[in-house]
DNA sequence: CTATCACTGAAGTAGCTACTTGACTTTCCA
DNA sequence: TGGAAAGTCAAGTAGCTACTTCAGTGATAG
């Protein structure tokens, strides 16, 4: 809402079934760019392919030392999205609350269930 | 992780800018096809292409009346994004506090700040 | 020193996405 | 009854995505 560019790559990254499977284990800790790959049925060329569209949103930050790339979570990004999703559930939650305040309103009478 | 079809389908469907202002407007309460499509920068037909997609990803449910289609979000789906972001969140922070014990165990000596 | 490991980068490609236009159908109001 | 309103449907298409293979490069272990 404040800008939209980043919610758009952020959950584009997400909707990968492999993507995700990456996010989800490095939420147990970081990891090297090989271990990311291990459980995937793809190449590790694929695998840096989605590890740089991860790391374009903001989800995933990566550092290399020496031949070994090490990833890890960039909790910020994830909360982002957390806070546009609890915010549109805030929302629909007060509508309802409007709803019933309103019929609490134009029928107060006892036929009220 | 029990099923990623839903997943992948509700993250596809909020990365997209049009889609996530009808997600949006939706949050404040049911609306017609039109009034989804009033603030929008394209043709009616591809709002309702979208909104077949929001549809098809759960995140949204829609009933015609009449002439009218009125469209409400479906907070089910919504919710089961939130548990998966929640969860990379929960893991996230369980893995900090185990650093922090770490730490508190191996030195617990005074120069701790 | 040289083989292996852990990536990196480029090129190519099948399939998918987000539109558009234009031709309908249905409903409703005057 | 006749038209405007509110969608619906089907093509067509430019651009994007998720891979693959192959040919490197720079550490590092023996």
């Amino acid at each position: 809402m404040l800008q939209q560019q980043p919610l758009d790559l952020a959950f584009q990254a997400l909707a990968d079934p492999g993507r995700r499977a990456m996010v989800e284990r490095l939420s147990f800790g970081p990891a090297s760019v090989s271990e990311l790959a291990k459980p995937l049925p793809m190449t590790l060329s694929a695998v840096v392919q989605h590890l740089k569209v991860l790391e374009e949103a903001g989800l995933v930050k990566s550092e290399k030392v020496g031949r070994v790339r090490t990833c890890s979570l960039e909790m910020a990004a994830i909360a982002q999205l957390e806070a546009w999703i609890s915010e549109r559930r805030r929302f629909w939650e007060q509508q309802y609350d409007q709803l019933e305040a309103y019929l609490a309103e134009t029928a107060p009478k006892e036929g009220d269930r």
